[in-house]
DNA sequence: AAGTATTTCAACCGCAAACCA
DNA sequence: TTGGTTTGCGGTTGAAATACT
């Protein structure tokens, strides 16, 4: 027996999100929290899958989002961790804070890559085969670090596409980098009084937000700063980062 | 101005990992 | 340990926007 579809497909609604499903759903997690993605849609009254609201919070209404065109330093610097980690998104945008795997994946694909391409036959093959580069999975990268440790060899890696020193990264580090544990924190908004809260809340916030739409996420916005700012002052190996957007 | 081609990016899909009873 | 459920990830799609003829 096939496993269960992740949502029901008769009633439920696909495409684009409305503001008004949007301001739904912010106002829902911020009451409650996301705790559970697939009972969130019943509970808030939206008539979408659990995985739609997740990916719309993840990749738009989440406030600690960065919109806007990416900076060169951001760009350089996906540039950089894509030829040590592969398509590996979700661990870049670790890198990138306030911005998303799906975006640094859309910006990859429209952006860079054709970029890079370019680069490379202007320079006629002196530089890296990119190509190449794209095409190695991260299990490759894994294991060439791994034989790299049973040598208890140091070598560098350079993982800048130009020859600067200031790119490069020693084999702890990378290896620092590519521990799945790394990147496992969790950004969360999660409202830890959720628990204390009724569905008469939630019911009487929807119905004043019908009225009023408007919404002031701005501590939110501020406490995850401070988040990222920890997370960024508190790790040595991140200074190899340090062109990193400031906030 | 109209038609066509190309680009962009939000959203969906399927799979695998993680979780839990 | 097992099997069902949920979450997270990366690949892909397609509608809208933009560029070009």
């Amino acid at each position: 027996m096939g496993r269960a579809p992740c949502c029901e497909k008769m009633g439920v609604k696909r495409g684009p999100w409305t503001p008004e499903e949007d301001q739904i759903l912010i106002n829902y997690i911020n009451l409650y929290g996301h705790s559970n993605w697939r009972a969130l849609p019943k509970h808030a009254g939206l008539l979408r899958c659990g995985k739609s609201c997740r990916l719309r919070w993840i990749n738009y209404l989440r406030p600690d989002i960065k919109r806007g065109n990416f900076t060169p330093q951001e760009e350089q610097t996906i540039i950089n961790l894509h030829e040590v980690l592969g398509n590996r998104w979700s661990a870049i945008a670790a890198k990138l804070p306030g911005r998303t795997d799906n975006e640094i994946k859309n910006i990859w694909h429209t952006h860079l890559k054709k970029r890079l391409n370019k680069d490379q036959n202007n320079n006629g093959g002196v530089t890296k085969d990119l190509n190449r580069t794209n095409e190695t999975t991260h299990e490759d990268k894994e294991s060439v670090i791994v034989d790299t440790t049973s040598t208890q060899q140091f070598r560098t890696l350079q993982i800048s596409n130009n020859n600067n020193a200031d790119a490069m990264m020693s084999y702890e580090d990378i290896s620092a980098m590519v521990d799945e544990s790394f990147w496992s924190d969790v950004i969360s908004v999660d409202n830890k009084n959720s628990t204390e809260k009724t569905m008469e809340d939630w019911e009487g916030l929807l119905d004043r937000n019908s009225k009023i739409y408007s919404y002031n996420n701005s501590k939110l916005y501020n406490d995850d700063m401070e988040f990222w700012f920890e997370v960024f002052s508190s790790s040595r190996r991140i200074e190899e980062f340090s062109d990193v957007a400031e906030f």
